[in-house]
Parts: C-alpha cells; structure tokens; sequence
DNA sequence: GCGGTTGAGTTAATCGATTAACTCACGAAG
DNA sequence: CTTCGTGAGTTAATCGATTAACTCAACCGC
C-alpha cells in the first residue's frame, strides 16, 4: 500500500505526457487524442487505481464540485433531513457533495459561515431556513450563486423556493367540504410567520365564501404546540355552536386536539373531522385515527433548490426564478361527515 | 468590486515577500518575524479583507479542514439531526466544516461515497448509523482516519461511541422500582438490533433479580412501531395478572401502550406506569402524560465523535478508544406507585 | 579580526492537476 | 515544390498558498 497514484504516474504508465492523460480521462481537448492512447491511459488508470486530487484540479480550474448547504437550526428540526437528503441526491447525481454549516439563524454567525465557505470555493450556497420565511440575503455572499430554500426574498432578486401554502390549504378544506362540512373552525398560532398568514388567509377566504363569519370560527393561541394546541380546542370546542370541522395550523396542534376531543367525548372523525398541516412523520400517521394533512414537500424542495443553482453555474446571468412547490393531501381516517 | 485579494496582494501591501506574509498571518516559522513587520501584514490582510484560498492551502499542506460524514439515512431518521449538529458544533469549533454523504445503508454505495471524500482529500471520516449497531469498517477507508459513530466493529479496532445502553435501561427501570413496582413487564420487538438485544438483557436481569419469571411478562412484535405496540400492549395487558408497570422498547410502541391503556380504561400513571427508551423530541414529551424516557446521547455522541477523530487527527498512531456515552433518564409524569 | 550565532527576511521549489501555446509529421491543394 | 491544414501530441505556465534552503547584516566572544 503505497502513496495515492498522480496523473503523472497514469501518464508514465501509459508513456504518455500527463496533458495527454488529462485529456483523455477528461474526454478535453477535442479531438487531439487517439481512440487507441485514450484507451491505453484509461487502462493505466484502472490498473493503479487512479483517483484524481480534486483539491489540486480546483485549484486550476476554481471549481470544487461542492455546494455549501447553509441552514439555521439544521438539526432541531425534524423537517432538515428531507430537506438534506433532496438536495444531496440531486448534488450526488451531479457529482457534487454537500458541504453543510449550521447557523442558529443568527445574522453574524450565518455571515461567518458563508466566509468559511466562501474560503473553500464551493460553487455555490443553499441557503435554508426551516421555515417558509421571507428573508434578506446576507451581504457576504457576493457573487457567488446561491438558491434559497424554504425562503423567498421580497423582492424577487434570488431564485427560490417555498411550499405552496395556499394551494396546501385548499386541498386540506376541498377534504372537509367534500365531505360536506360548511362550519370548520381553524386553530392557529399568532407567531408572525409566513406560513401561518397564508394558511389563515386561505381559510378566511373559504369561510367567506361559505357565507360564514371568520371570527366565529378562529381561536388563536401563542405556540404551534400540543398543549397551545389543546387549550385552544378546549375552546373552540366547548362551544354548544362548535364547529364540525377543525383546520388546524400545524400537526402538533392537531395532537393538541385529539387530546382535547377524546376529554369532550368526541369522537373523530364521527363528531369532529380534523385536517391540519405539514404532515409530520412522527405525528400524523401515528395519531389514532391518522390524521389527513397537507404535506410539506421538503425533499422536492432540496431537489429543485440544487437544480437551480446547477442551472446558475451553467449560467451565471439566467435570471432568478420563484418556485412554488405543490402540498400534497396525505389522506388518512380522520374525515367524514357531519351529522 | 474586484477579485478576491490573493496573499501575493497582502504582500505587495505590506512591502514584504508572500512568504513573510504567509508566516507573519499563520504564526508559523517561529521568530523570524518581526513584530512590527507582523502587524503590518496583518493590518494589510484586513485592509484588503483577505481570505485565505484554502484549496491552495490544502494542496499544499495535504490538509482541508474538512471532516467526512458518512450517515445511512441521515435523512429519514429524526436522530440524525441531533448527532449530525453535535458534531458540526466540535468540528466547527476547531475550524472545521463537515462534508456530508448519505447512503441508504448499501455496501457499494457506501465505499462510493467515502472515495468520493478521500478524492476531496478530506481530513477524515466519520463513520454513522442511525441505530446502534455492529458494523465491518469498508475496505476503501485506507489510511484514512476514521471514527464510528452509534456503531462499533466486532473486534474494536476502531474508535468508536455507542449509547450505554444497558445503563439507560437501568436508569428507568430504577424509576419503576423506586415507585414500588416489582411486575414490570417489557414490550419489544423481535428485529435483530443491538440495542434491542442489550435493553431486553438489562430488562430480563432485573426482573430475575425480583425473583420473577420473564417469559410472563414479555412480549414481543414483529416492528418497533407505534401499531405493534399497540396490540403488543393489548396482548400484554388484558391479562388479569397484567404487569403495574411496562418498559417498552422504544417511545413509537410506548405511544401504542398509551392507547392501548387508554382504550382499556387504564390511567397512566395511576393504573399503569410506563417508560420507555429514545426520549424522542416529538413523542415522549408531547405525550399526556409526558413519557419518562431514556435519552440517547445523540448530540454528545456526534460531539466526542468529532473531539476523538480530531485526536486521531494529532496523533495517528494514538490507540482506538470504545466510548459508551451515558443515557439520562428523561423524567416526566408517566411513572406513579402501583396500587 | 575571525568564526559563529541570531534575527529578519527572501528565493524558489512544491503540492497535483488543467490548459494555452507550441511542435512535428503527413497528406492535400495550388 | 512550396504552403497550408490537421491530427496527435508535448512543453511549460498556472492556480494560491506553504516551507525548505538560502542570504545578509549585526553582534558577540575570544
């Protein structure tokens, strides 16, 4: 077990100059080498096991074949690993690995961490946040091309991609209303972050456009949590006029509910069908019955977010794109109609 | 806006050759240079915002500053986040940047992905599985510094962390009998896992110990999932010499115990203690009543991971060291005194 | 006054690829 | 018979750092 083998052992054992062998593994040049040295390099590279030093090739050709993955809170959430694994495989496809920083989300620490990047030469940056946010783009990252995932810029100046909340929403009530319900309540938070204003938004609107009151229907607690979750249907549900169906902002309010349901002696989905969002692994097929939700599309979104920035180091100049990513139904057993 | 400033730019700055540059910025070539000479190197770096290119650095000094991680279904577990941040954190703190693989487990791929590490010439590799298992170290890993992550070899000839799994299980089993409980039943699995064969051991001792037989008060199901738990639980707790209290393997079959308990007419804690093993962040806690819990140590598993390769890293010839990383017992409401 | 040491740098080689510019032979065109 | 183009390579510069080996002056002790 000897050193790793150089290009210029691969050429020597093809008796060849080591820009010969470049070219011929490389498939450059054009049509400089002949068919026959081309085999002759592959096969010495072969034999010794040849692997090329990318450090040293990125040093010339200022391409390192890595994609900087910048995320705030990477790990606490259970959301990142599809995200991850969407954009690894389509890097991995490509012949990119994923060089990855979490940041905590915090300004400073997410400009040091592009500086780090920056200082090895990635091609390019992700950069994630673990939830649909509208954020602006941090100055240090310069001309380097770069892709937001999960987040969107005010002003349309970067490519990016989000889940289609809206679209999300209406599957989730096409569900209730299909299966005849006009009263559905909604639960939410009062946290101010996009995802939560377009659910609402889209909700109101579905009320509305039932002939019903919004207010009537809406309970609002402080945290997207289980017990946030339960109080707040306690409320909603203690009412003699409750709704027959209950919308709510996320799959841990939605546990929250259950609960609540099963203290109230309501059964779901015979007394209160419930819909809800995001279509967590842990949760909603876990819940008895399963819980129907609009799913957030992470690993699509990793996918295309890596697609993109491959089409803007192909082309530095095309212009940024806004993708919405369609929230499919995961439909479950916790659905059916009033009586 | 021009390009970035090279350590030939800070030179010229400063009125010295690159190799004083080089030296006065990385405190290397002991005292050959002179204080002032220093600052002013420095002073010029930061005027111009020098960045060091670390590829050239690296092909140069055979080091990247980069750590491979190698997961198996990084993604798809909710574990991986936690040990995937731990050992960002260490590395991060000592200047390094984690270069991620995930592999779906398979052999081929799996020696694809670490020579596509070594061909970036990262530093060294760490080694993870999402479950704690007994894993052969791939052949291509060479020379390559490399540590195991929730995994060890059969003989120990790698460093390597795993959780302490049969301190974890007494850590709760603890919480049982220091309530009163002597009939403790255990609820697992019958997959061919490591941590599955050391809780059942830990379990089956304990209750010896109390004098009972464990054939009665064991049951096991096909997977490790919240509906086997369930009828798991349903078989376990029908009886009429049912157990006061159950260990379950894992917190998915605990929440198949909680409904099973639940539909039975079984109030946990007060009819039925459980606790369980995982401490899951979107189960154990969310859970009413909150779950007591054996925690894995994901988080300081990735952390000593990282402290141990980066020792590997100063000293190869260093002897490997198995680590077992102590499981605390997450205390919560679902243990009580039997009556 | 001479060899030796020390301090403070500089010069140039080096890491391992890629690639622009050059060479050289051969056949075809004019 | 020159000239030109083309196929098939080679030579050498280059990417941006690090570092071994060298220089050169000042000082020191004897």
């Amino acid at each position: 077990m000897t050193k790793q083998p150089r290009l210029a052992d691969v050429a020597k054992a093809a008796g060849v100059s080591t820009a010969t062998a470049s070219m011929a593994l490389n498939d450059t040049g054009g049509r400089r080498i002949g068919a026959e040295t081309r085999e002759r390099v592959r096969a010495a590279a072969a034999e010794l096991g040849y692997r090329p030093n990318t450090v040293a090739r990125g040093l010339r050709t200022r391409r390192t074949q890595m994609i900087g993955f910048v995320g705030d809170d990477v790990a606490t959430t259970p959301f990142a690993g599809q995200m991850i694994r969407g954009a690894h495989e389509a890097a991995r496809g490509a012949g990119f690995l994923l060089l990855m920083v979490d940041t905590s989300g915090d300004r400073a620490e997410t400009e040091e961490a592009i500086a780090a990047l920056q200082e090895r030469q990635i091609d390019g940056i992700l950069l994630a946040t673990m939830y649909h946010q509208v954020i602006e783009v941090p100055e240090g990252i310069g001309a380097t091309p770069h892709v937001l995932l999960d987040a969107r810029t005010p002003d349309g100046s970067a490519s990016s991609v989000v889940p289609d909340e809206r679209g999300g929403t209406l599957g989730v009530l096409a569900e209730l209303t299909g299966a005849g319900h006009t009263r559905i309540g909604h639960l939410t938070t009062t946290e101010d972050v996009e995802a939560r204003a377009i659910r609402l938004a889209t909700w109101r609107e579905r009320v509305e456009a039932n002939g019903l009151d919004p207010a009537d229907l809406l309970v609002e607690v402080e945290h997207a949590l289980t017990l946030d979750g339960y109080e707040g249907a306690m409320r909603m549900l203690a009412r003699p006029d409750r709704p027959t169906a209950v919308f709510c902002y996320n799959d841990r309010m939605a546990m929250g509910v259950y609960r609540a349901a099963a203290e109230l002696g309501l059964g779901i989905p015979g007394d209160l069908s419930v819909v809800s969002y995001d279509d967590q692994e842990l949760i909603a097929p876990e819940l008895f019955p399963g819980l129907t939700s609009a799913a957030l599309p992470h690993y699509e979104m990793g996918r295309w977010a890596v697609r993109e920035l491959l089409r803007r180091l192909d082309d530095p100049a095309a212009a940024p794109v806004q993708h919405l990513m369609p929230c499919p139904t995961a439909r479950r057993q916790s659905v059916a109609a009033p009586h």
